[in-house]
DNA sequence: GGTCGTAACTTGACCGGTTACTATGATAAA
DNA sequence: TTTATCATAGTAACCGGTCAAGTTACGACC
């Protein structure tokens, strides 16, 4: 195999006695150029297996077609579904995707977006990580005139673009639909309160204890992460601490597993002695015994409206009107948060 | 906020009164550079807040420092968190990734190799989609001199290199298993034959069989996709032929729920009226009831692999031999593919 | 004093496209 | 016949870097 240059434009414009820039044209279909010089073009690109050159491209016309992504992890379900939606969201406005992963670490998260800025990708999509606090590098992006949308996960930053969830209202209705049940103990294993995510399911639980008139008892609120072994130490601390809930909220899927996991080594049965709604699913619930009842997020909407949405700010040159777009959630039955067994006398509610 | 064009080496060259030779030599840490120069260099490069025009560094250089990846599906555990190590790997060799997902569709999967092509990446990481048998693409590749490494499902192509598991080996492991555990009437739901791990599985359970006299019943081999829907389907089949098997040896982790959620359907109890064990895994699977025992395939390990064999080809500049890796798998036992309680029962069914 | 080596820069070309103008011949309008 | 217009194509500059090959100043060495 010996080193073959790439074809360049010059080379088919040789080839045709042409100039380069006729090839150019001839190759995007400018009307500029004749249907049978076009043709002839196209078919020597073709012959020489010409592939056009996106850096010699980006570089000359200023801009690279592509969006950039960041999101926090990408080997669950929220994520990896979000992810596919905008790549196809993406691909159908044919625009190309620079996918990077933070790993729920803020510096690598900051990196990434550096990168990207280098790559100078035509606009941003971010879900920011458990511990992000810092916003310059976000200003930098805007003070670049970068289209930055937050999805999910946001950060206040002056001028961007969020796509998110109606977390509160989603805890709410969650919450409702336990205190329908006949659940008055209930317990809230949640995110940081940092982030909009964890303080909006906080808040949206709180919400609904206080209209129902429902007593919360701080050790049965625990502020951790979103992942499976917050779920399992949250669930240890409250365990431990004597007075069990009838009832808990969980952040996120993840933390439901891990409360889960907990459950099972201490023998605490599930929905039983403890029932259990969360935030998010997964794929396998149906095969999860019992399967969690959930407040479901629409993934492919969130991914496919970030995507819309940092291409129709790509289009707006001037001054763009930053733009909120929540999306609503809505309740899965299943297995759990299910009428409360021992008080099906009392529910006179 | 108004629209302020990026800084480039020559704004800084100017800030300074040096060429801008200069400033790119010193950015990069070159020796020509003195210490104070390019203290200065960085100094200013910070302050005016620049930042690298990939596309141009990578048109000069011709390089783009960036490695391509093509994997047919991101949702699901097995590629999220091949993908995870590829990041982790690339980001330690200081590599970008430019990350494609086919989406198991041929065409796809030839768009964003083209695509990788385009941006001139400077090796390849492919695993193939169900359906790809077209191997013209793949040669365009290596034509052009580009590395290519095939990842797990491979592709016949001279001069790749290819990092897969030890399908037939763990393929014979989990028959063995079974067989040890006193179990005979044994189907296989399997992949595409024209795939290699779908080939090689049904190898590895074909060559287990005969070497324990066991008859393989065409009925019980079933080939289909890697999906959760193949399994169901495939179970569907078996089970209207009215003659059912003790066991199953389940292709991919996907179809082993797929059988789970039809036996639930149609009230065959796993383990107890029939075993199962497959390849792959998921993080949940220890939430399963019952968790499957499985052969477990190192994506870690393949990850890191392929992207340390896609370097390794981008440093030889002249014909690099193509390497052949073969990873080895290792059983995970879990609650299925257990003792066979009564052969009586299991005869009589 | 002349030659050489070296540290520290600079010059100019080039990577492979795109873009804004310019040029040419043919045809239509005046 | 002259001029305006249009369809087609060409020219030259530029995008923001990198690279190879100079250039300059200065001390060392014989």
């Amino acid at each position: 195999m010996n080193r073959k240059p790439h074809v360049t434009l010059s080379d088919i414009a040789k080839q045709l006695n042409v100039s380069k820039v006729t090839v150019s044209k001839a190759l995007r279909g400018h009307p500029d150029i004749s249907r049978e010089t076009t043709r002839l073009v196209k078919k020597v690109a073709e012959e020489l297996g010409y592939t056009p050159n996106f850096a010699a491209r980006n570089l000359s016309s200023r801009k690279s077609n592509t969006i950039g992504v960041v999101v926090p992890k990408i080997a669950h379900f929220f994520f990896s579904s979000i992810i596919e939606s905008i790549y196809d969201e993406a691909f159908y406005n044919n625009y190309d995707i620079a996918l990077t992963v933070s790993q729920e670490n803020a510096e690598r998260e900051k990196k990434h977006i550096e990168t990207l800025m280098a790559m100078r990708v035509d606009g941003v999509i971010v879900s920011i990580t458990q511990e992000t606090k810092d916003s310059t590098i976000f200003e930098k992006v805007l003070s670049r005139n970068v289209p930055l949308v937050f999805m999910d996960r946001v950060l206040q930053v002056g001028g961007t673009s969020q796509v998110t969830v109606d977390d509160r209202g989603g805890a709410v209705k969650a919450i409702e639909l336990a205190i329908s049940n006949g659940y008055t103990k209930i317990a809230h294993i949640g995110g940081y309160k940092e982030i909009n995510i964890g303080k909006n399911r906080y808040e949206g639980f709180a919400e609904a204890m206080k209209k129902h008139g429902l007593p919360v008892d701080p050790d049965w609120v625990i502020h951790g992460g979103f992942g499976e072994d917050d779920g399992y130490q949250g669930f240890m601390k409250i365990y431990k601490s004597g007075k069990m809930p009838e009832f808990i909220f969980a952040v996120t899927y993840p933390v439901a597993l891990g409360v889960y996991a907990a459950a099972a080594e201490v023998g605490v049965r599930i929905p039983e002695d403890l029932d259990i709604i969360c935030f998010g699913s997964a794929s396998i619930n149906k095969f999860l015994k019992p399967a969690l009842t959930y407040v479901d997020q629409p993934t492919r909407t969130l991914g496919k409206a970030a995507v819309d949405l940092v291409i129709e700010h790509i289009g707006e040159t001037e001054n763009y009107q930053p733009k909120l777009i929540e999306v609503p959630t809505e309740l899965v039955i299943r297995d759990t948060c299910i009428k409360k067994k021992s008080a099906v006398n009392a529910a006179a509610k």
